[in-house]
DNA sequence: CGGACTGTTGATAGGCTTCAACCGACGTGG
DNA sequence: CCACGTCGGTTGAAGCCTATCAACAGTCCG
């Protein structure tokens, strides 16, 4: 694999082997960059949905406001992800979507997915893949925001993103750049900011782990993963490999 | 449409309008038909995962076990819903699904999925839409279990079930029929049976919920909408008419 | 009639929130 | 270069919401 190949192309290439023209119809995807700032709102919450978009730096997450004031955060996205697929059926966004730092997206309307339906096999059956793994790492959040402690919660998430930044990123450190203020975690597992950091204390106290800024080190995983009743297996091990010969299948 | 027809074809038709051609593709996924008693389990955390099954009748849960002894429900299944589409990346089962009561299921293999991925453009399209949707509703239950008190946590899932059987099942009045213990709520809603319990009777004073065994009435939806921060733009409204024509998209 | 299961009610306890004050890092403008 | 305001994070005190434990009531079914 090059080393300029794009992130969605390696994102593709985790679940399947890639024939050339299939790289070619994701390039299509990626087509004309547009940088943006940390904090930019790429969508509002009931704006019109006519595009979707995917992340080629930088991260950012989705968003509810509720009307209690509180709002709150429904994905993280991180380089190589396409941001909006959740909202394919429906033509008003459901929550909206902003920048956590400075990065680049490419936007792309609905019908350049259909086309890709209508294209190749191979490339709809991924993208079918990434939808439910998408279903998966959300339904395991669910548990996370059930029946998990305020220690659970943070230590699962902290976990889930190492894991997730270990499969576009190759690095075998046991720190993390973690570009989160806490009170985007607060939002994220439902607790409140106050209590993030107190839970980071206690993390910290049990040497379990550690903050610094944006970097996050875990010294202990094993010890971790079992306090936080974390199973990796929902986000690896477990995929299936779609099909043994990874041709496009095109029209005839 | 015709009274005869399957759950799972008017399931379909509710995203789009399909051809003879697409219904006789459904049908053969409710080949073989199942009878399956109340509380069977169709399968196991874990279990190897090679189909996925359509519920035609009755209703059916999917679960995870968790290390400190509590269970956590995922997905509530209702005649005409596919059940495992989640786990289509899978090779193992990430829940298990257990039927709340009598009822029919049909089991088929992966391949007849991705058999329709290669004959219907529209059938994989609707695929997607049930798929996105399917993770809306998600995303909203991890609103509802983040960020929401018990009264809202209780009211919001009835009106998003009374909400999601008006789809299937025409039927004006401001009953419905919920065939779910209270131990089945409190794992769904992330809360104890007993504050389930409190959780109704406070509901009942204010005159907005009352239940009697499995028949729940709910005499002011709008009262109700407003205390659970229930906005029904979600399951419905908003949903995007896929084509203007609906004809199937075989090979040429 | 008895037993199992489901739901109700009361007392107690604990985890997390909220409010408020304070600290340190950073960037800006004088 | 320093003063200052802002933002993110920490710490303490008080209170609320929900869990837990336990006892009891109602219903269904053998």
């Amino acid at each position: 694999m090059s080393s300029h190949e794009s992130c969605i192309v390696r994102h593709f290439s985790f679940f399947s082997a890639l024939s050339d023209d299939d790289k070619a119809l994701l390039a299509e995807l990626e087509d004309g960059t547009t940088p943006v700032r940390a904090g930019t709102v790429l969508w509002e919450e009931h704006a019109d949905a006519h595009e979707f978009c995917t992340l080629k730096a930088g991260w950012a997450f989705s968003y509810r406001n509720l009307e209690n004031g509180t709002r709150q955060i429904l994905d993280i996205y991180l380089p190589g992800d396409i941001i909006g697929l959740r909202e394919f059926a429906f033509s008003q966004r459901l929550a909206g979507v902003q920048m956590v730092e400075d990065g680049e997206v490419c936007f792309f309307p609905h019908c350049n997915l259909t086309a890709i339906f209508r294209k190749s096999y191979m490339l709809t059956s991924i993208l079918f893949a990434i939808a439910s793994r998408q279903q998966v790492i959300l339904t395991e959040r669910m548990v996370n925001l059930a029946r998990r402690s305020a220690r659970q919660k943070v230590a699962h998430f902290l976990l889930e993103m190492f894991q997730r930044l270990r499969q576009t990123e190759a690095n075998g450190s046991e720190s993390l750049r973690l570009p989160l203020s806490q009170e985007i975690l607060a939002d994220i597992l439902g607790l409140s900011p106050v209590h993030i950091s107190r839970t980071f204390s206690s993390l910290s106290e049990d040497g379990l782990v550690f903050r610094d800024r944006h970097v996050v080190t875990m010294p202990d995983l094993q010890a971790l993963k079992e306090e936080a009743g974390f199973d990796d297996r929902y986000l690896i091990e477990n995929i299936r490999p779609l099909f043994d010969n990874a041709e496009t299948w095109a029209l005839n």
